[in-house]
RNA sequence: GCCGAUGUAGCUCAGUGGUAGAGCACUCCCUUGGUAAGGGAAAGGUCGUCGGUCCAAUUCCGACCAUCGGCUCCA
């Protein structure tokens, strides 16, 4: 079959079209090649084959010319429901359609064919074009070839997919190609480069970023941000260190869950130590170690701390994805009567921290119990439905954009996490509240309960940034490296004229004691100067001269370009605030 | 980890079976300039690493490492 079920509008249609467009065309290069799937997806669409060679960009560019042909041919779509016998009858040859027949006749569902003129057809469930002269032949591009598994799975084979870009003509097309481009020169490793903010090394290793001092200034405003709002909501610091027993590992369960986990490393004939992947059940421990009332619930702990994992080396990418992430990671331990107002309280913080960086598109995933397999879940069926009704009711009196993950939840509890699409459209996980009804259990926490009894606290976890590595690199593209003033490395760049002015600059320089100021002391033009200090991306370029040792001021240019006149430092202090 | 592509100076990139080149940046000299590139000179590379073929390898072949596009995974 070549698709996901395609009812909607006539994009989706032409986008259907051209899978099979593709897949004829490629099964005339290659008359053995066996199809996979071919569905649309958003831009355009992509197609599965099994092929005897490695595909190439130039065996890309004659697909394409072979499916412009079809087009001018205005070949037919037409489909017909046919029962299995005549399905495997007429997909002989292809394993995975014949698998597909299989899978779906067990299902009971119907199976359709369809034909694309006589050149081609195509077990598949439908929504194309009537024939090809609805499609555009200039609005589309085969745009890359990837490995995927079959059926998306690892120990499936690996078929090699190539990827369509679809639109209802040459314009749309030429505008997202432009969109894309665009965004790319906001790539964060592009511009973390540029901009001096961090660097991958290979004698360091893979996922290990260092930061350069504006990295790190960077790193270090954006924790101490969130370091500063949690405080200010009762949340308190603790520290923890960063090996530990694999015993700690086995009491969480964690030790034979995760390949991700680093090797333990044998401290001279102690137990075998581990490098945290984690800090959940450091905390656990911190609080089993005391005895706690009801009265001091609910306990709210944070630690912004580095977690080191093993993540495979083909998944690794710039910032987002990384060996070395630091979690602004948080529990809270809390009786069950709490649990609402202590999300509630959460989703406070990280409303602000959105506002605060301008991520207005996110959407909340709010990932409850499969209710047919409550089997697989453990902890109090109250707690349980209290809770998941509990995040719904909160999510939904924010009128935060939601969906609900059935069946999506942890064995442990239900989780909310929210998702932010950055401006390709990417979706990236930053802020996470998760139940957790195991952990306690496992570590046997517990608190002394009104009636003198010992319960056990309910753990919520929580994280806003998620890590400061993949935030800070969702940072960078969100702004374009052009960060507001309250985030940027260098806040003001002061652009002496020339050297007579050197004197003048660094007085200045004093007097913005408490921002973040550089000279621009390098013996050039000050066009020269101004350019280099726009490409580093300064929110505010002070330019000193004559006139301005006269007036006692500084002119003031925003980075691109907009003139703020003559203006007093201390204007210029109010401005950077 | 898997499929595919890529790896030449700090950066962006040319180029070649006979041990390499540009622009920008860096250093020095001249210039002291009013809102996005003033002029000149010098310096800079074991052509990702290791092996193989060859009289000769940066170039051809292999392995490895890293990066990129995907797939899979993500406590």
């Amino acid at each position: 079959m070549a698709s996901e079920q395609s009812t909607g509008g006539r994009i989706e249609n032409i986008r259907h079209s051209l899978a099979h467009l593709l897949a004829a065309a490629v099964l005339k290069k290659y008359p053995k090649a066996k199809l996979g799937i071919g569905p649309v997806i958003e831009n355009g669409f992509y197609y599965d084959f099994d092929l005897p060679e490695p595909l190439t960009p130039e065996d890309l560019k004659d697909f394409e010319r072979e499916m412009r042909k079809m087009i001018g041919a205005k070949l037919l779509f037409s489909g017909e429901e046919v029962t299995a016998a005549v399905a495997t009858k007429r997909m002989k040859g292809q394993k995975y359609k014949l698998e597909l027949i299989k899978d779906f006749s067990k299902e009971d569902q119907k199976l359709t064919i369809y034909k694309t003129g006589d050149v081609f057809e195509d077990l598949c469930r439908g929504g194309h074009v009537a024939d090809t002269s609805e499609i555009n032949a200039e609005g589309f591009k085969l745009d890359s070839i990837a490995g995927a598994y079959w059926k998306g799975s690892e120990k499936n084979p690996q078929l090699q997919r190539i990827y369509g870009l679809a639109f209802a003509n040459k314009n749309e097309l030429e505008a997202f190609l432009k969109m894309r481009e665009e965004a790319q020169k906001r790539d964060h490793r592009k511009l973390g480069k540029e901009l001096q903010l961090f660097e991958l090394v290979d004698e360091v290793g893979p996922g290990l970023p260092l930061f350069y001092p504006k990295g790190a200034i960077l790193r270090r405003i954006v924790e101490n941000y969130i370091t500063e709002l949690q405080e200010s909501r009762g949340y308190q610091p603790i520290w923890i260190p960063h090996i530990t027993k694999g015993e700690l590992y086995k009491i969480s369960g964690h030790l034979d869950k995760y390949d991700a986990m680093y090797p333990p490393m044998k401290l001279k004939d102690e137990a075998d130590y581990y490098i945290k992947p984690m800090n959940c059940p450091h905390f656990m421990m911190l609080y089993k170690a005391q005895q706690h009332s009801y009265k001091e619930l609910p306990v709210r702990w944070t630690c912004t701390t580095t977690n080191y994992r093993h993540e495979k080396s083909g998944e690794l990418s710039g910032l987002t994805r990384v060996r070395s992430l630091t979690q602004d990671d948080c529990h809270v331990f809390a009786r069950p009567d709490q649990i609402e107002p202590e999300i509630n309280v959460m989703l406070d913080m990280i409303e602000e921290v959105y506002k605060k960086f301008g991520f207005n598109n996110f959407w909340v995933r709010i990932s409850t119990r499969d209710p047919k397999n409550k089997d697989k879940y453990i902890g109090d069926e109250k707690v349980w439905q209290e809770s998941e009704e509990a995040l719904t009711r909160l999510i939904q009196k924010r009128g935060w954009k939601h969906e609900i993950g059935v069946g999506e939840a942890a064995f442990y509890g239900p989780k909310l996490d929210f998702i932010f699409k950055d401006v390709i459209g990417r979706d990236w996980q930053l802020s996470t509240i998760q139940l957790d009804m195991n952990l306690p259990k496992r570590f046997d926490l517990e608190y002394t309960d009104t009636d003198g009894s010992k319960k056990a606290p309910v753990v919520i976890h929580r994280a806003i940034l998620g890590s400061t590595e993949r935030f800070l690199g969702i940072l960078i593209e969100h702004y374009g490296g052009a960060f507001p003033a309250w985030l940027a490395p260098v806040q003001v760049k002061i652009i002496p004229i020339s050297e007579k002015h050197m004197a003048y600059a660094e007085k200045i320089k004093k007097e913005l004691v408490g921002c973040r100021v550089e000279i621009a002391s390098e013996n050039e033009t000050l066009g020269k100067k101004i350019r280099s200090a726009e490409k580093e991306k300064v929110p505010f370029l002070a330019i000193v001269g004559d006139k301005e040792m006269e007036s006692g001021e500084v002119s003031l240019r925003e980075h691109g370009g907009k003139d703020h006149g003559s203006v007093s430092v201390e204007k210029l202090k109010s401005l950077i605030k």
